[in-house]
DNA sequence: TTGTATGCGTTATCAT
DNA sequence: ATGATAACGCATACAA
């Protein structure tokens, strides 16, 4: 296909002309202009754009690299990200699927030169180091942080707050005995949610019996499994917690099945607030997650870090995660509460999701 | 940071050398090498990818275009082709929300040079043409192509059959009036599902009641709305099909606060199958769609097609989709029908999603 | 306003 | 086995 050299050579002018007449940054004859237009339109020319970002060393496009893209957690930040890109007329370079260090090594090696920036979710501790060697070459934006690791900037959810917030709901509805089901081992949002759960039980004055921290992977069918666990305990748990919707969903269904009613029975609490979790029946309550949000804020910081000077500090964003009380963890009292299969009046959708603001309260520290 | 010059310069040898030690094409001196590799490492030096990109005309790149980033599908999708992508050392260059063929356009102006392939979802018919002029720089499979565009390589799912499938199984239980719950305008997935239902009804002797074709949007809130439409028409439908699970959930939840039991005074069935379907209560009957394979397969196509020689023929690809009896259209008659809230027994999970290996059935056409 | 020439960081084709 | 050097397609400093 046509070059630019093709393109000048054809409407007799030189390659310099061309490509300031496409890139509108110095004066052009009109005349000129129109000329070369007419003939690159004509050849149907497309400027390379690996060449473009060889020669400015910039490149619009930003690298993205998460561990997983399983459930709607991962494809809602994406989407947040993919969005406010978009805005600046960025692309995104996606890479996935890292369970260690290596494989964030050998895809940022195969990012160099093609982005801008990195926004990057750690599978592991151990990708500090890593980090560490690509920051030298490229911004980069933390998703989820470890506290521990560096000085870089970061866009994370509170997930500790919420958990606890969550809980302690869930206790002062009068539950002593809370289980909860964790998220695969080694995730921070997942850690930091078991943190929260343990410490609203502490601040509760009771301390976490550990059987009933049931080990969990995020899916639906770990929520599932957990249910014989869970009511085969004794005492047995008047409410669960689980890490997120999906397993708490799997829960649902389990204990319906076993005839266990939710909420007389046994309260259930998730995390995230996916799209069908106020659909659900009972509706389930949960702590909404802004996913989308934090992709926005992420690409956001990036921009700002990419105009920064380099010492300058770096920022760390936390987006706030706040309970959202539905019919699954019992009505606390008044409120719009019972309602429910039966009535015909209470038609409100009982919308899901609170959409776009919240993300914009997130706090800097 | 480092460049292969300097490390030629460093290493005493010139950069073709350093090249050829990284790139292990051409024998090289095994001292050397060594010495360069040792040089390299001290320097951290990382081959700039784009760089190689304009040399070798190869980026080990797929572009990936989708309309949209809603919901579990184009998740799915996604999750499909960088996990296969991956396999075959790629990276995706990924560009959604393209509403109309503009965006394609520009979108696919700004990967040239920067990909090997383009992966594309074209949001409407009018991106024909847009199609030929990209197809001219780059290899292209389609993702749920039109009928009528092109003889370009595509792989898309068998919606039409799949609907049809559905519809004619509510049919075989008796229901007489099926509401339809259409997926956004102009998606060529929901109008096939749509054909297939009408292909359907005809084929049972009755024609579509063009009021029981509600409009819809794939999203749950869709499904919420069209539960009035569906009760207050008369007769009253004793059946509705949702062109995806999503609206097929939304409407059950309606449904429930209305008091209506589901599947003894209506029956649903979606389409989609994702993650929670077999987890609702009752379990979702819906049609299954691989859409992580379609991802695959889409890479497969593609790395078949960049081999091929320019004047093959394109491949048109089908995937399967099959009927998931479940509980929400009410048992067909044996089967583990009833159970459901109230036996102990009925622990099995109704494992909802049957794993790849429906990916491979794919037809050839 | 326009053209010339150099550089971006590689790979690859020649020589040697 | 190794070293010059010409692409790759474009942007831009400098000259004119």
């Amino acid at each position: 296909m046509a070059t630019i050299r093709e393109v000048a050579l054809a409407a007799g002018v030189s390659i310099a002309t061309v490509s300031r007449v496409f890139n509108k940054n110095t004066p052009v004859n009109p005349d000129t202009a129109e000329r070369v237009l007419q003939v690159a339109g004509r050849l149907d020319y497309w400027p390379n754009s690996a060449a473009q970002g060889l020669a400015t060393r910039c490149t619009r496009t930003f690298g993205v690299m998460l561990p997983d893209l399983f459930g709607e957690f991962y494809s809602d930040v994406i989407r947040g990200i993919d969005q406010q890109a978009r805005v600046h007329q960025y692309q995104i370079l996606l890479s996935s699927s890292h369970s260690n260090s290596e494989d964030v090594l050998s895809a940022s090696r195969a990012m160099l030169g093609r982005i801008d920036g990195l926004i990057l979710m750690a599978p592991d501790e151990s990708s500090h180091e890593i980090v560490e060697r690509v920051r030298r070459r490229v911004p980069v934006v933390l998703l989820s942080p470890r506290t521990r690791v560096d000085d870089c900037h970061s866009v994370g959810i509170d997930n500790f707050c919420g958990a606890k917030e969550a809980v302690a709901h869930l206790v002062s509805l009068g539950h002593r005995q809370v289980a909860f089901i964790t998220g695969p081992e080694g995730n921070v949002d997942a850690e930091e949610r078991l943190r929260g759960f343990r410490q609203a039980l502490t601040e509760a004055g009771r301390d976490t019996d550990e059987a009933l921290v049931i080990p969990g992977d995020f899916h639906e069918s770990a929520g599932f499994d957990a249910c014989s666990t869970i009511l085969e305990h004794s005492p047995r748990p008047t409410a669960v917690f689980a890490a997120n919707d999906s397993m708490a969903i799997g829960l649902l269904a389990a204990l319906q099945r076993r005839g266990c009613r939710v909420p007389e029975d046994i309260a259930v609490v998730g995390f995230d607030n996916v799209a069908i979790a106020g659909y659900l029946n009972p509706s389930l309550t949960t702590v909404n997650v802004d996913a989308c949000g934090l992709g926005r804020q992420a690409v956001d910081l990036m921009l700002n870090a990419m105009e920064a000077k380099p010492g300058s500090d770096p920022v760390r964003q936390v987006i706030p995660a706040v309970l959202k009380v539905r019919r699954s963890c019992g009505a606390p009292s008044g409120a719009d509460g019972e309602s429910g299969a039966g009535s015909v009046l209470s038609m409100s959708p009982d919308f899901p999701r609170q959409e776009p603001k919240a993300a914009n309260r997130g706090l800097t520290s």
